[in-house]
DNA sequence: AAGTGTGAACAAGTTCACAGCC
DNA sequence: GGCTGTGAACTTGTTCACACTT
């Protein structure tokens, strides 16, 4: 497998998973870059060229394999294996978190929650009993996890992290608003709702001064 | 103000603006793009390309005025006016977003919430009602929000949003794992932490491969 | 006839490197 | 001496267009 896929084919390929899957439920055998395109706002010859990148997956004059296609990203994406997450930060985002159902479905995971307040370790939450983040090291010694989502108040965020990265977790999804350093071998994604705001407002202003 | 600033661009300078508000605070009077790089992970030549095309706000030989920088920034951004929010879907997720601290702080106003459910409607969240989403569009009418919030289930998605914008809302949040359609002159953004994870898995499954 | 796979052309975005100013 | 602002060089990513396959 040719090692330098740029990251942005990298992102774009869930998002065609997750159309093939919806048309593999729906019963739908064949498929082109075309339809695929039209579905998702992207170019037909961007898809052809993304997917070039691994392989060879589509037939002239027909188009794509439904089945096929999603079968191959699958195993592309390494959604063909289940992965152990963690969540740490158990407050209102980090309940949201664990208790949101697309995660299990799609092969992930949540295999422990943390949390630093005495009145929340020890509670369940979705069958799962709330640890104290004191344990967490130790803990991923004993049962390693591969990605670890971070949903503490902002300022321990680093801290949080560089345990888990320190714990050998390769990959971080970090909810909290401040952005944290990890090592480059590390992967690692933000979620910050603000920021997201704060550009759409710079487009709601210009159209409010009527361009 | 030139009008073709690359969205890249634009989606960059939130990210600068958190910073300059953190090193205000902090009391920091002129910063170098130099130093602003480092703490961004981004390189300096791209922080001052960034920002000439706004204007010249730096000074040669001493670098930028943290706070003349961010308030031009502020206004760039339009976050030198509030922003009226509405959050539609009010399950964990909803319930998370509407009392999640950040966005007040930022200028964003969280002026109504909406549910389906009728267990939920009635009920206060945060000092707020949440009201009848089918009242959402004659609400809208009366009392007109900036920004939509969509956290409701995949599949009524798209019938909220087109509610949304055809009651005049310019921009959208979408926490769905759907996918929408919205006019070319709306904003829209989605998070969908899935797709994230996903993305990441590519990179693990290489890394767990030894490369 | 329809639709893939892909080199080549093009567009967009990033970094360099240096003149100019403080 | 230090650091900005910016054309120019470069790099990365996207789209075109067509040979080829079914």
């Amino acid at each position: 497998m040719p090692i330098d896929i740029p990251d942005v084919v990298i992102d774009r390929l869930p998002l065609y998973y997750r159309l093939l899957e919806r048309l593999e439920a729906e019963g739908r055998s064949v498929v082109s870059s075309q339809e695929l395109g039209t579905e998702l706002g992207v170019t037909p010859a961007q898809i052809r060229k993304d997917l070039s990148y691994f392989g060879r997956f589509g037939k002239q004059g027909r188009g794509y394999s439904v089945h096929r296609l999603a079968d191959e990203l699958r195993q592309i994406l390494g959604l063909d294996t289940r992965w152990r997450v963690t969540v740490v930060g158990i407050g209102r985002l980090g309940r949201a978190i664990a208790s949101y159902p697309g995660f299990e479905g799609q092969g992930f995971d949540i295999i422990a929650l943390y949390d630093a307040s005495p009145s929340l370790v020890g509670t369940e939450i979705e069958g799962r009993t709330v640890r104290d983040v004191s344990s967490l090291r130790e803990d991923l010694e004993r049962e390693p996890v591969d990605i670890g989502i971070v949903a503490v108040p902002g300022e321990v965020a680093q801290e949080v992290v560089d345990t888990l990265v320190n714990a050998g977790v390769q990959a971080i999804l970090n909810y909290t608003p401040n952005r944290v350093q990890v090592r480059t071998d590390v992967e690692l994604k933000h979620i910050n709702p603000v920021l997201f705001l704060q550009s759409m407002t710079y487009h709601l202003k210009r159209q409010r001064d009527e361009r």
